[in-house]
DNA sequence: TCTGATCTGTGTGTTGTCGCACAGACAGTC
DNA sequence: GACTGTCTGTGCGACAACACACAGATCAGA
């Protein structure tokens, strides 16, 4: 497994807050492990914890039925699940699901409540996030209206790797039609043009990134976009 | 011109404030008139001011080249334009045009900036629109990837008229299809099925709503959707 | 090694939207 | 009343994605 980017496995945003912060936060936390598939929580639920990923993923989803679902938002160690915590409200309208096992930082909501106007570092990084996050779905809104499912299939691609620091990993077609909100035949036909371009190698649910450059080449701009918006707000 | 909906002429977030933070704000607001087409600011512009609309409405546009523009969302008289410098950061990454003429309280950047974190009630609320806002976006963004031009059409007239408080208003075919996201013959065809079905009637820019519960039939679950969370943060 | 479950490949026909091209309708103005 | 610009209507070919229907490949476990 190559790793790709310098990952420290942590989650960037708790990383940015000073020690202090840091410690005051740290008796509510508690390093899980996230595993493939599992739902951290449903459109309407309340939210009991908040998730700051590290070498997991986290996506947010919208479903119109149960045939149609889309990804509104992906969620790796630059930032949090469970935004509508910090935003006073205790549920949200999108399902949180683990698209790539590992682990993450749970916060107690409860805590985010209490601590979120106390802490000013904390407070001002996840406003911040706040507008990353809003970025990166409003610029995945055009890009699911104008653009084909090759190169949303190459974005998306590019993201879950950036966000698992690995070229490697578990995804099957049916899975991704879920995420790019398309049919599996769909994803299918994109993926066997990449993988004929010799971009990625992929056989029952293992991909293998071959050529990054290449896969970025052929992802539209709406990556580059949401990848500088995200790491912009670090710092 | 029928008045359809119960609109007092005022913002409806500022509304709600306690009188002593709304005093707090008054050297800093200003009412302004918005006119059609009017751009507040561009992608990456520093942005000066934040409009909380009346009986004004606002876009925010995300464009992926000249040609293809699609509203990722609509401010009204339930919220403000220019969220990201309650956010912390003094640019946004969409277009604010004004799509509906109207009035609107116009506040300094800089004094949200000041006054945002000591007036807590504004806070809150900034903080709940926000959620809002973004549950606007993601639903319309599965919105746009799943339904058809014509409930799509229907959804965003129902969503104009009730911003603007009438079921009358100016608005070219062009016009509509840079905010859905589809070609002008797109938006024709749409249109002329609501006009043959008695819901509107369209002339040369001039569009009346005549039967807003058919319309709103034909329009996807989504317009609902997002009207109640538009609603419901205001309490 | 057989069986069932899962994942992938592909064929056919349909539909929605696009791209382009142009004609007609209407309003303002000189 | 003629001219110009704007707005609207429509026709046609192209194409991407859809819906459905199966067949083939691979793996895990009995």
């Amino acid at each position: 497994m190559i790793q790709t980017t310098d990952l420290t496995n942590e989650n960037r945003l708790l990383a940015t807050l000073p020690k202090s912060e840091y410690k005051r936060l740290g008796p509510s936390m508690k390093r899980v492990q996230l595993t493939f598939g599992e739902v951290l929580y449903e459109p309407g639920d309340i939210i009991k914890f908040v998730y700051f990923p590290e070498d997991s993923i986290v996506s947010l989803l919208s479903s119109m039925s149960a045939r149609s679902t889309l990804e509104v938002g992906m969620v790796g160690s630059e930032g949090m699940a469970g935004l509508s915590v910090f935003m006073g409200v205790n549920s949200s309208s999108t399902r949180a699901i683990v698209q790539g096992s590992g682990s993450a930082m749970r916060l107690a909501s409860s805590a985010v409540r209490y601590e979120s106007n106390r802490l000013s570092s904390l407070h001002r990084l996840m406003h911040r996030y706040s507008h990353s996050f809003l970025a990166q779905v409003s610029q995945s809104s055009a890009c699911n209206r104008f653009h084909s499912v090759n190169t949303r299939l190459a974005r998306w691609l590019m993201m879950t790797s950036d966000r698992l620091g690995s070229d490697e990993f578990r995804l099957t077609q049916e899975f991704m039609s879920n995420m790019l909100g398309v049919r599996r035949e769909g994803v299918n036909k994109a993926a066997g043009m990449l993988q004929t371009d010799k971009m990625i190698r992929y056989s029952r649910g293992m991909i293998t990134i071959l050529d990054r450059d290449l896969l970025e080449d052929s992802a539209c701009q709406c990556y580059a976009i949401i990848k500088a918006e995200s790491d912009a707000y670090l710092n």
